[in-house]
DNA sequence: TCAAAAGTGTTCCCCTTACACCCATGA
DNA sequence: TCATGGGTGTAAGGGGAACACTTTTGA
């Protein structure tokens, strides 16, 4: 079998062939989204439930088809919007190609995955039949899609500790607590208002507006406002250890 | 358009249909191996050039097509092994899809890209057309080619830093000045013997085995010889702040 | 005994963490 | 003035980087 590309054109939609002549399969190819955010202080993931089989009632990642003259990108930008009406991603990044040839039943299909973040305050109602859910607590999903969600959640996780990406999860002006709040919801454990502060300041992750919020009905000091002073996905803290020599 | 998939069977090879009727795409896919090793105390990768047009002369990575059985980290060991004669792969995993609708002339084609290690000390001279390129200093590459490079490289040098992916490019044994040679060579820059002794044992990456090195001609103190501690892709240093709780 | 190569000990410094303490507001 | 929620100061601990010093060999 000649598989290297050379040669003659080979045509979309159709079985390819090199100037050998030798076929050159195709595929459909679908783009999934894993669309992640905060919501009553738990991580959360975007699912629809599938109304007929295969799978029928288990619940789904969003996502559809790649149309011949889009790339990955705009194909799940597309469909997030379409079908489960998000508008609002701060943050999308790719996360892997699933390719078992048997991974839907009704022929084979590769998939690729994209990782989404939508502020906590970005509206949504979901439509009909789709929610979100709290990643910590899933129903049974359909074909291979918990193994997209499981490796979005971990790589959401690792980020936040040496990115900015908690910006794609928070809203453009928060308090500590708040922000606090998402971590939390997010890494899955408590963190501490203090040194997240301390951490975030110091790596200029976040700065002060220099409003205040007014404090509950309870009383309290108000609250300082901040903001992430990026908004796009920066290295914070690139390496752990074995840094460049200064 | 409709995009998701749902309903009647989609055939390989074919534009699968929906159960409404719509035509669902397909493309060709291909599988490149950015295989990096080092050789002659530089970071390398491996690449062979291209004999025909497209890109007649440029530099390109090994790969080829996806066959219908298989899935792409087959595909790929497949055509590093049958291409380019590489079956020493310690550590493989995927880089990234590149779905560019003109990234081949000759058509569309989607391309998911691995990252592939070598021990330095394995044989391989490559066979014909292709050879260990410098990562450093490469020549001019075919098509998106140089995209999958420069992400290969970076992920590397990223994990030689919270894990033991430095398994994959040492030789079973070695010696420390060996392995900071290794190190240095894939990071760019050099780290200190000593502090990459004191990292790598606390972390219980490398143990010794209680061997000794033959000194050069030049005598000196014999070196101890070293083994990585386990041999799959382990996370050493899962998080650089906002740790869990103890 | 000297040079070369390898490994160890020590110190410094920065960063994170923990925790006590101080500040601002409503009732 | 008290409870509540927010923010700051300070000290402890860990880990990496730098560098001097010791060990082991060949000539």
């Amino acid at each position: 079998m000649t598989t290297q590309l050379e040669g003659d054109g080979v045509g979309v939609q159709d079985s390819g062939t090199d100037r050998l002549g030798v076929a050159w399969p195709s595929y459909p190819h679908e783009v999934l989204g894993v669309v992640l955010s905060v919501r009553q202080s738990q991580l959360c993931v975007l699912l629809w439930r599938r109304r007929l089989s295969p799978q029928r009632g288990r619940w789904a990642l969003p996502g559809g088809g790649l149309s011949a003259d889009e790339r990955l990108r705009g194909a799940i930008t597309r469909h997030l919007a379409v079908k489960v009406d998000v508008h609002e991603i701060a943050h999308l990044e790719q996360l892997a190609t699933h390719s078992a040839v048997d991974r839907d039943p009704r022929g084979r299909v590769l998939a690729t995955a994209y990782l989404g973040l939508v502020p906590s305050d970005a509206d949504s109602e979901p439509p009909p039949d789709t929610t979100w859910q709290p990643v910590d607590d899933l129903p049974q999903t359909a074909f291979d899609h918990r193994f997209f969600i499981d490796a979005a959640v971990e790589r959401l996780r690792a980020k936040l500790s040496y990115t900015n990406v908690g910006f794609a999860l928070a809203p453009q002006e928060f308090t500590i607590a708040e922000l606090r709040d998402l971590v939390s919801a997010a890494l899955g454990y408590q963190v501490s208002p203090t040194n997240l502060t301390r951490v975030m300041t110091r790596r200029q992750m976040i700065e002060p507006t220099g409003a205040t919020s007014a404090p509950g009905r309870a009383g309290g000091r108000p609250a300082a406002v901040y903001r992430f002073a990026r908004r796009e996905l920066t290295i914070t803290d690139p390496f752990a250890v074995l840094k460049p020599p200064r």
